[in-house]
DNA sequence: CCGTATCCGTTTGGATACTG
DNA sequence: CAGTATCCAAACGGATACGG
């Protein structure tokens, strides 16, 4: 499990399901994530060889992050969790709220 | 993602799939975990709906825990998450040592 | 724009001892 | 057997300041 561990680590990889995205970018799609924590899990899950960083020769050059083929296989099984999540919490309100 | 969070959770979640389970079993089934840590987790899972504790009228009375149908859709993930990680395992071994 | 370094409060999990 | 209480060290993440 040690693959998707940290805060915000299953937020990075779902931001890059669509394609490539940059440090800024990644930023401001987990809002309250710290620069300094973006950028521990993003070298962390390049060390374990879930995501790919390149740098692309553009005026200014930039910073791209994606998903490798294996880093993509993560994607079914973090949508089954957060389904499972959903699931949960309908149900936690039902029980609190039984006309819910 | 909080439904798996916390230390051993997984695991838990791992070791019912075949059943019920008490509590000294699931001890030995996740050796290093400790009493405290196990019996913090079950309860989590439990109000998260995830498993289901029981008590046993038997001689001694028993309490086993077991998955939930919600809690049992998660097996799936857990083990696609785990397939990723024993392949990027073997990709990491196959870039250090180029032969194996 | 893309980060790293440092400080610091909070949370976590382990060891141990104890209870019904 | 099935936990709970307490203490403690380590890990984690946030805020801030700073560098290429």
């Amino acid at each position: 499990m040690a693959v998707i561990a940290g805060a915000w680590a299953p937020n990075v990889i779902w931001h890059l399901r669509a394609g490539p995205r940059r440090f800024n970018e990644l930023r401001l799609d987990i809002p309250p994530i710290s620069a300094k924590v973006l950028s521990q899990r993003l070298r962390e899950l390049e060390g374990r060889g879930v995501i790919r960083r390149t740098i692309q020769p553009t005026t200014p050059p930039s910073v791209e992050y994606s998903l490798t083929p294996l880093g993509t296989e993560l994607l079914p099984a973090l949508d089954a969790i957060v389904e499972v999540g959903h699931k949960l919490k309908a149900r936690n309100r039902m029980d609190d709220h039984p006309q819910g």
